[in-house]
DNA sequence: TTTATTTACGATATCGTTTTCGTTATATTT
DNA sequence: AAATATAACGAAAACGATATCGTAAATAAA
């Protein structure tokens, strides 16, 4: 019942390996009769081709790796899920890893792929990554890398990201427009180019509105939830506080909010906040929260289509290609200057 | 520089494929001065084997497959958060795939992994699957399968769980004791043991309490938003409206969080709500929501830990049991009586 | 000294496919 | 009728690593 491979077909049918193999990928070696007998005795005798096999054979595993900084982040869930939508699609199957922001994992997953185990890889590079030997040499290998989000300028392939500076013009700017005079940045890496240009555009807004920048309302955060904790405290804390944040990720955000819980400092009336966010209950929040929302799910379909397109061309070099979506602000009471 | 394999290895070392293949997986056979110049020629000439020809070997994959009804979803990303860190202990590599609550998808994909593709599967099954089949068929096949939160009772395996009867009494008792006469519960499947379950846990606790129960307070809902959104639009809107509300997923909750706030029915004066929920902004919600919450990380990482612990056995017939782990009501203002 | 044992290595079959290259017939062209 | 083309299949060599045998030399036991 189990375990039927070709040459149990091949003997139950009288005929060789070979006629077997090419009649069930419809060679046209093989005469129509012949055909339907083998598919129908792979039917009744339920077989199943041995992945591994054709793998080794062909050098190809119809599998590609998905590697993020972290897994319980809406944004790169939402990713995933249009990433995972294309690859269904396409019959192709997705290793999911978790690199927990940690570079030496990052490189110790990619070092695993890189003999073959996976025809291509997309990623968002962890925020402290700013070495790319590991990623060079996969892409060396013939393995094929599509950004996203979190992206290296610095390799030559595709990336798909939002609008960042943009985004962040348009946030720092709406701040601005409902009142706010002293507007805080909270930064979530400052290897990454997202922050950086979310930050170029919280600069260029309050350059348009000469508005004077105040180096410690930029705060400087990383991936230790703690100190972020006690940074964002101090900033909340100081006389100079701000009537405005905006934050680069949706996490800071929440840890805004639960010290504002804390310390008794409402939102929006002693302090503004938009955030980019992928957070579905942003408008359930008490206030509901001002989000710059990226498309995550188009963002990770996209990435992934591009992947398959070079996959299915079989070329592994994927040309330099920044693609852009746009990302959306959506207003709520979080920035409500009539509260 | 790409591509080196054992054969390249042994001319470059002028000994054998079977000498370099054992030196390097640490075999007794061989002498400890070839060991380090084999291990250092590897290093140096950067070999990496090839996986799929180990697999093919072996008939082992290092891979398990995660299925889950929904990617978008914090309770299940937790789980998989935790059996990812298992796996990366255990040096496995999880393929994850998304059912969409369709068991026909859920069978395609079981199909697609019968061949070997992977050691193990992890599942939470579709909450229209009501035919075993598939999953039979795997496990016959020697693919062992673990489930969690979403089991199959008439699969022998182990099956993690949290205390859902007990729960769902807990939950409905707290409505009770906070004013509550007039409860509904919030199904989300009928198929589904853990909802069930909840349901008994929340018909024992109004037969504790001598509430008569009422049909239409049980609203049975699927994994369509649209009808459920209409179901308890209904039930929000009919002069039997509920006191209490007891909703056995998260998004039931929130659909309902949405309606209350589009038809200003206030929570927790007008209608309490307590629900099963992984939400890691319950408290920061309007009004904070009085949650159920499993420990979806653990149960996550107890599932990975049993399934690899036979995997290592070499064992695909894994034993019938059911592990249960608590899950923790945390009491918030969605079900505060003195508001 | 003879026999038995250990040590260290090599040749080779194997895992299950795919694919190249023959090899027959049969059909088509001159 | 001879030469060529085509259709339909089989034998066998890959793909790369692993494990089972052998086997030779060196050591230990008799």
């Amino acid at each position: 019942m189990s375990k039927v491979n070709l040459k149990d077909l091949a003997k139950a049918l009288n005929i060789s390996v070979s006629t077997v193999s090419k009649a069930l990928r419809d060679s046209y070696e093989i005469s129509n009769e012949t055909k339907k007998k083998v598919i129908a005795k792979a039917q009744q005798m339920g077989y199943n081709p041995n992945p591994y096999a054709g793998f080794l054979r062909n050098n190809k595993s119809k599998t590609i790796a998905i590697l993020i900084p972290e897994l319980t982040n809406n944004y790169f869930i939402q990713a995933i899920s249009g990433a995972e939508t294309i690859a269904q699609e396409n019959n192709y199957h997705i290793l999911i890893y978790a690199t927990n922001d940690n570079k030496e994992k990052e490189a110790s997953i990619l070092n695993h792929l890189i003999n073959g185990r996976v025809d291509g890889v997309l990623m968002s590079v962890s925020s402290n990554t700013s070495q790319y030997n590991h990623i060079e040499e996969l892409i060396r290998n013939g393995i094929p890398i599509v950004f996203f989000d979190r992206i290296c300028h610095e390799i030559e392939t595709a990336k798909i990201t939002t609008n960042d500076f943009a985004s962040g013009f348009t946030a720092t700017e709406h701040l601005l427009q409902t009142g706010c005079k002293k507007i805080a940045y909270l930064s979530i890496s400052e290897h990454l180019s997202i922050d950086h240009k979310r930050k170029q555009g919280y600069l260029e807004a309050l350059n348009k509105y000469d508005i004077l920048l105040e180096k410690e309302l930029i705060i400087q955060c990383n991936d230790d939830e703690k100190s972020n904790t006690e940074k964002i405290k101090k900033l909340l804390n100081s006389k100079n506080r701000p009537d405005g944040i905006f934050a680069s990720v949706e996490k800071l955000a929440l840890t805004t909010y639960h010290l504002c819980k804390a310390q008794k400092i409402r939102i929006p009336q002693d302090l503004k906040i938009i955030s980019f966010s992928n957070l579905r209950t942003a408008d359930l929040l008490n206030p509901s929260l001002t989000t710059i929302t990226q498309p995550a799910f188009e963002i990770g379909k996209e990435a992934a289509s591009i992947l398959f397109k070079y996959l299915a061309k079989r070329k592994s070099l994927i040309p330099n290609e920044n693609i852009v979506i746009n990302s959306k602000l959506t207003i709520r009471d979080s920035t409500n200057p009539n509260l």
